[in-house]
RNA sequence: GGGCGGUUAGCUCAGUUGGUUAGAGCGCCUGCCUUACAAGCAGGAUGUCGGGGGUUCGAGUCCCUCACUGCCCA
């Protein structure tokens, strides 16, 4: 037998083989192109038809489709999120491929700095050591230790999930290469002034003990306090007010209010606003701080708010933003009161060494004991934590490098404005200029281990920054400034976004030595395509625009011309993907222990199943619900698929021994059925022909959902239901058979079931693969389903266009016909509790002559699916006829013993009258009404007309049918 | 505080620029182990499209408003 196929389908049987078949034979590597084919490839969108492919082994022709996979950090396992992310790429890079395109979809990973570091770091911690105590190298080291098995698995899980990648270009964000990038990007960046070094207010992590960027800040809404504290005027007499709850400022003191009173230890000032009436005397006046009795002035400055809390602010410029810009506009000093572990330092006295909320209740006691605590009021505010640590964030003064980014985002607000890059769903674009144009500098130093050590070298000597210039690959040796030899590295890293950040140029060799951009570059960059989730559209989608835009205008195009805008993005569009929840719409996350494991779920249905599942659910805009009931569904699809090639194979082998071929050769293209062919064998190559080019429409606008629901009607509903049920008559083995119609009915089936495993295999890889493999038992053209044409539908079967296609509408409606005709006197038979396996006459009465040809046409494969033994046609309208089923144009009956069950059947008839009444009112309405008539497009009207009238005919033979039941 | 989305069958979700009787899968009911498949086949039931108002000949679809709910930014 050539075709063994085991009885049941079993994923875990076929999916290690061929994903393990496709990194082996490396079959979705991309080589770097030639001089003579790459020059000039233009990668505009892709029109998904009418393409020509490639001729066999020229990698060079073809558009490009470049797709870079947003790398995974190096933190663990891969989770439901990437698995959705990957499943979305592998479809398009698949699609794209078997289009004819040059693909390549480029993988690699993310050293994700702080991520990783703090993995280590729990790591040493359960071992009863530190990265304090290793030192700087042993814990790099040790680090690099963890990424190559981490790194590892990751991508061994992204193998078994059939990522369709050029495994030979696989890249980590610390690789040699991409860090001459980072380095030369920071040495640019700096010598255009675009980095600077500076103090300010920025977002500590405690437990981290590093700065963080704005947006590794998550705020969080929580029910606090707001105290009031009385600063005492200098100079005036505070004894003359004896009671504590006198809030009034009046008598000697002002009352502030503050969430957080332990940053009191580091005020410098108090600020009202100038026009407030309630403080106009106490300008010009200063405050005795308490606990620390420090003077400290009042200012006067507008942007405080009279009507929040007393509507006097003090000012801790040391430790918020707001009070840092304050202090700048009044030359105030910042005194930081924490140490990086958020503990009082010296600077706070009495309370150095506490925790900060350990020094929040003493000073609050202490303050009380004083008489100096006014009200306490119940207070909503805004609690900023950490991304990583989930620690609250210290706004905290401290020197960190940023970038100027301004002027890198004018240039990548320019290039999403102007169409250079085109979001979908496209309200992210809204999103995208709205934060673009509110940008702040960003922070890109971290005080971490793990990461990209910032270029930039300290003097002993004159305390001035080195910093190599662009192309510069020796570190320097000396000072710039005072040539003194005794320089240091910087010892903070950067924000491991910043290399993530310059991928697209990186990855394919950014900076060019020579000036000249690589082959790879003039072939694949700008890339055609991002897939991603929302929740890194500012820390990555962004970057990657502002970076991609700035270095790459700088390469020339590869005919020496300068590069433009448009081709200076680092991709022309993003698609922008939702989260994956659990099925109960909650997010997943390990505390919640929701969390739902890709290799798990796989084990338990099979890749193709999961991977159906995201794809059928990823409808763009809406968080997708994963439901392992969906996934049993789509488990149930693929084994539908492998008892369909089953009972082919069965037929192929019986023809075989029956001396009836099938051509190979007519395989692998879009299949055609000849005029003469049988009405389901038109009927079904022109179905496939519609949902080939729905499916390609689908795809071009990332609807994976409605592509998988059309490869899935298709596949089950119309092929397997009905096509295979059909085409069994014909596949009649028996002695007494004529066989001349098996070659024919065979061809076709396996022509259209070749066709439709390709139209699945980028949705459904792997059973694919093995079915495909099994079709051409070794003799196939392709090394594998993923390196054939995909299915692309002639125009010509779209309905609508009757010029061209008159005899496929005609097949479409003939078909039609033959389905409502089997299904009613299915139903009939069901009625009258005909066993099913019992074959029973049906009477068929109608007055109509073409349908009196359609029924002896058709009446072979009418009587065949409906276990019919004869049917009898009368060429006159039904007279009376209880309990026959009534149609538009004809009725029938089917002739058996047992008559049918009246109650339910008048049950039947009773609702089908009353939702035609119902459709006939609301029709009757439309119809009477003169506006309509006048206003409406002339094909709805008589479409509705027509529709009336239908339904009338309807309601009138239901309510004779009705009154022709006998009584009860 | 600013902004964006969601609310459609018991559940999870589709529903393209307004257009004829609102769909799918799962679940449910009934009958079948019919030689590819019981992970299956056949037949069937199920919706005041969140509430209210408006625009229109016509609204699940557009506008206003309310309610609930999720997210982003500050």
């Amino acid at each position: 037998m050539p075709h063994d196929l085991p009885k049941a389908y079993d994923p875990a049987a076929i999916e290690d083989k061929w994903a393990e078949y496709w990194v082996r034979e490396n079959l979705f590597a991309q080589p770097t192109p030639t001089e003579s084919s790459s020059a000039g490839v233009p990668n505009d969108r892709p029109s998904s038809l009418g393409r020509s492919k490639p001729a066999e082994g020229d990698q060079g022709a073809g558009t490009a489709f470049t797709i870079l996979l947003p790398p995974p950090n190096v933190t663990g396992r891969l989770h439901m999120g990437h698995m959705l992310n990957q499943t979305e790429m592998d479809i398009l890079s698949r699609w794209h491929r078997m289009l004819g395109e040059k693909t390549l979809w480029l993988p690699g990973t993310d050293h994700a700095g702080i991520a990783t570091q703090m993995m280590v770091e729990r790591q040493l911690t359960a071992e009863g050591t530190s990265r304090q105590a290793l030192g700087r190298t042993a814990f790099e080291a040790r680090v690099w230790q963890w990424r190559d098995q981490y790194g590892k698995a990751i991508l061994d899980q992204m193998k078994r999930l059939g990522a369709s990648v050029d495994w030979n270009r696989e890249y980590f964000t610390m690789d040699s290469g991409l860090s001459i990038a980072v380095r030369e990007a920071f040495t640019r960046l700096y010598a255009q002034g675009l980095i600077y070094r500076g103090a300010y207010v920025v977002n500590w992590c405690p437990s981290c003990q590093t700065a963080v960027s704005d947006l590794e800040v998550v705020h969080e809404e929580t029910l606090g306090k707001l105290w009031e504290i009385r600063y005492p005027v200098v100079g005036e007499s505070n004894e003359s007010s004896g009671a504590p709850n006198d809030r009034s400022s009046s008598l000697g003191w002002l009352t502030v209010a503050t969430t957080r009173p332990e940053t009191l230890l580091g005020d410098v000032a108090v600020a009202i606003h100038p026009e407030d009436e309630r403080y106009l005397h106490l300008h010009g006046k200063k405050l005795l701080l308490p606990l620390l009795n420090r003077e400290i002035p009042i200012v006067l400055d507008t942007w405080v708010s009279r009507d929040f809390g007393t509507g006097a602010v003090k000012i801790t410029p040391a430790h918020d933003p707001n009070d840092f810009a304050l202090g700048q506009r009044h030359n105030l000093p910042s005194i930081n009161v924490m140490d990086d572990r958020a503990h009082i330092n010296q600077n706070g006295g009495p309370y150095a060494g506490l925790d900060r909320y350990v020094a929040r209740k003493r000073v609050l006691e202490d303050l009380e004991a004083l008489g100096l605590l006014g009200a306490i009021h119940d207070h909503k505010l805004s609690v900023g934590r950490c991304d990583r640590s989930k620690d609250v964030i210290e706004p905290r003064l401290s020197t960190q490098w940023f970038i100027k980014i301004q002027p890198l985002a004018d240039r990548a607000i320019q290039a999403v404005k102007e169409g250079h890059i085109r979001f979908t769903p496209d309200n992210y674009k809204k999103t995208y200029l709205n934060w673009m144009e509110n940008i702040h500098d960003w922070c890109i130093s971290r005080q971490l281990w793990w990461g990209h050590r910032i270029p930039a070298w300290h003097c002993a000597a004159c305390h001035k920054i080195t910093v190599p210039q662009p192309g510069q690959a020796a570190d320097p040796a000396t000072c710039d400034f005072c040539h003194s030899a005794e320089i240091t590295q910087e010892t903070d890293v950067l924000d491991t976004w910043f290399s993530s950040g310059l991928l697209p140029v990186s990855v394919f060799g950014w900076p060019f030595a020579d000036g000249k951009p690589s082959a790879d570059f003039s072939a694949f960059y700008p890339t055609g395509l991002l897939v991603t989730g929302f929740d890194i559209l500012f820390f990555w989608v962004a970057r990657m625009i502002m970076m991609g835009c700035w270095f790459a205008a700088d390469v020339p195009m590869p005919d020496g011309s300068k590069r433009e805008l448009q081709d200076s993005v680092p991709f022309k569009e993003v698609y922008i993907h939702a989260l994956v929840r659990d099925a109960n719409r909650e997010k997943m996350s390990k505390t919640k222990g929701n969390v739902i494991d890709p290799i798990e779920i796989v084990k338990k249905y099979g890749t193709d199943a999961v991977r159906f599942t995201l794809a059928s659910m990823a409808s763009p805009g809406t968080d997708i619900a994963f439901n392992e009931a969906r996934t049993e569904g789509y488990r149930a699809f693929a084994n539908k698929i492998w008892n369909a090639a089953r009972f082919i194979f069965m037929n192929v082998d019986r023809a075989a021994e029956a001396g009836i071929k099938v051509d190979p050769k007519s395989l692998g293209k879009m299949p055609a059925a000849s005029d003469d062919a049988p009405l389901e064998d038109r009927s079904v190559v022109a179905e496939l022909h519609r949902s080939s080019t729905a499916v390609n429409e689908a795809l071009s606008n990332y609807r994976f959902d409605e592509a998988a629901a059309l490869i899935y009607q298709f596949f089950w509903g119309t092929f397997c239901d009905w096509y295979l049920e059909i085409v069994k008559r014909r596949l009649d083995f028996s002695d007494t058979s004529d066989k001349a119609e098996v070659g024919p009915a065979l061809t076709t089936l396996l022509q259209v079931f070749e066709a439709s495993l390709r139209l699945l295999s980028p949705f459904m890889p792997f059973i694919t693969e093995e079915i495909w493999h099994k079709i051409h038992d070794g003799d196939s053209l392709a090394a594998s389903i993923a390196l054939t044409d995909y299915p692309a539908g002639l125009p010509i079967y779209e309905m609508g266009e009757p010029e061209v296609n008159e005899r496929t509408i005609f097949d479409f409606l003939d078909t039609e016909h033959i389905r409502r005709l089997v299904t009613e006197i299915r139903a009939q038979r069901k009625a009258k509790g005909v066993p099913e396996k019992e074959r029973a006459p049906v009477q068929l009465w109608t007055s109509s002559p073409p349908d009196w040809k359609f029924i002896e046409d058709n009446e072979k494969v009418i009587k065949f699916l409906s276990n019919t033994s004869e049917l009898l046609l009368y060429k006159t309208d039904v007279g009376k006829r209880p309990g026959a089923r009534e149609n538009l144009g004809w009725a029938l009956d089917v002739e058996y013993a047992v008559t049918i069950d009246i109650p339910a059947e008048r049950d039947r008839l009773t609702k089908e009258i009353a939702k035609l009444e119902k459709a006939l009112v609301s029709a009757n309405r439309q119809l009477g009404n003169e506006a309509f008539l006048a206003k409406a497009p002339a094909a709805i009207v008589e479409g509705l007309k027509k529709q009336e009238s239908e339904n009338r005919q309807l309601l009138v033979k239901a309510k004779a049918a009705l009154a022709a039941l006998p009584p009860e």
